[in-house]
DNA sequence: CGACTTTGACCGGCGC
DNA sequence: GCGCCGGTCAAAGTCG
């Protein structure tokens, strides 16, 4: 299993403390997807999620494209929370915006801010239900968590 | 003053 | 070949 932020983070409890909302804030995890190898599949809700891997016409394509894209680690997340950027310990830098077709909510798209680190993550209110925010990472950390100061069984090739 | 948001422009892939 | 669509860039503005 490769190293996602949030699976190996212990900082990332359910509660959270926004700058403008009560000064605690819970939120569920209903529900995690992992999108490593593109075996991932659902009905409507994720649709602009499974879009991103249209024009693949088999299983095999989508191996073939793993070899290419040895960096496509994907985790999705969905969460139920009010608010869509939660600090899961690392700073993210805003890139980009862009509107949904299919959802009246707009996109946001974030990169890790730590330099040399790669990962993005993609943060999108769910079309049916708009207290649930689909949160998607993409790529692994290659540096620890400013607050992160459990390395204590990860070794040191862990992101290599 | 540096780091981060914002927002429209730009770009590449894919469908028609 | 053209236009749509999802993703990224970058300049200007904002915040601490």
């Amino acid at each position: 299993m490769d190293f996602s932020p949030d699976s190996s983070n212990p900082n990332l409890n359910i509660t959270i403390y926004p700058d403008n909302l009560d000064p605690v804030t819970e939120f569920e995890l209903s529900d995690y997807l992992m999108l490593d190898g593109g075996v991932f599949e659902e009905d409507s809700s994720s649709q602009s999620i499974a879009s991103s891997e249209k024009g693949l016409g088999g299983a095999n394509e989508i191996s073939a494209r793993e070899k290419k894209l040895e960096q496509r680690h994907r985790v999705a997340f969905i969460t139920k929370s009010e608010i869509e950027v939660m600090d899961d310990g690392y700073k993210w830098r805003k890139y980009g915006k862009k509107p949904v077709k299919n959802s009246p909510n707009p996109r946001n798209y974030y990169k890790c801010s730590s330099r040399g680190c790669n990962v993005k993550k993609r943060i999108e209110r769910d079309r049916d239900d708009h207290s649930y925010v689909i949160t998607t990472y993409e790529g692994s950390h290659n540096h620890y968590s400013p607050f992160t100061v459990y390395y204590n069984q990860m070794p040191p090739n862990a992101w290599t």
